[in-house]
DNA sequence: TTTATTTAAGACTAAACGGTCTGAATATGG
DNA sequence: CCATATTCAGACCGTTTAGTCTTAAATAAA
């Protein structure tokens, strides 16, 4: 089971992380995408031809073809991949499950999650793509192994 | 979809803070559970099941029989039953579901991350379920409507 | 002892999610 | 024009999770 995103969300956020070091409008394919962050091909096929339909991508079929990002990587955030793919569903159900679960009738965590899903909201949109990317990079960072 | 817990862990989770309100050893039936918290009843069953298995809760078969608490309300936290449904995983795992996410190659929110969960095992540790069932009781918590 | 009520157990079904396959459409380069 | 490489589209399959059903076993009370 994953943390908190679906792992078809995870594979999203990865390779659009993997698309922001790229220089701004180059094409990138699917098969390079899938070989160097090892997820399954077709899957990721499905997933980003969603995204281009959201024009979260743009796509260019044919050889030399491929993916890009839709819009610079400096206005696109976590978020937004998140919300293109999962949906924000998960910044306003209850985290115990009430159905009832409210400011007037809170459960025992409304208030203490509350703050916490405040912060991964900042986790999500205080930085761009760009700077995650370079972040991860200068870490060491290595899609593969 | 839940947020960070199973349906079934988030069942177990009400089930189980309505038990903490009841007199310490009293029975109650899954049917009594089932009706006053909207949950599926042979589904509450099998959760059950497992959990009296692990010696959280105990149970009684026949008329006047039912499930209780296995130990007092003021020993169980919200932490103890998502260790028993849904096991520990989401305290290990990279929240964007980099395998190779670690302190030596970190993902873009690796110690962001590492920041929140820690908040949030603070939230599920810090107070027993005792507590927490009076909390939501004290502040109008109805478990149906 | 009989009947009613409850959990125990396991097989079963349904829905959601993850993942695969195939063929068509489109673009590039020779 | 032709061969090739890519996305597009939709049907399909497999696994996991959610939920149901049935029967047996245990217990209590009449």
């Amino acid at each position: 089971m994953s943390v908190i995103f679906s792992r078809q969300c995870e594979y999203a956020i990865q390779a659009v992380l993997y698309l922001a070091l790229k220089p701004q409008g180059e094409m990138t394919s699917i098969k390079e995408l899938t070989k160097q962050l090892n997820i399954p091909y077709h899957f990721l096929g499905k997933i980003f031809q969603r995204l281009a339909a959201k024009a979260l991508l743009s796509s260019l079929k044919g050889p030399t073809g491929g993916f890009a990002l839709g819009r610079s990587a400096k206005d696109i955030t976590l978020f937004d991949v998140i919300d293109a793919v999962d949906g924000l569903e998960f910044t306003q159900k209850c985290v115990l499950g009430f159905d009832s679960c409210s400011g007037r009738n809170p459960c025992a965590l409304h208030s203490a999650w509350g703050k916490t899903r405040d912060e991964i909201y900042q986790m999500l949109v205080s930085k761009n793509i760009a700077e995650m990317a370079r972040d991860m990079k200068k870490s060491e960072y290595r899609s593969v192994q």
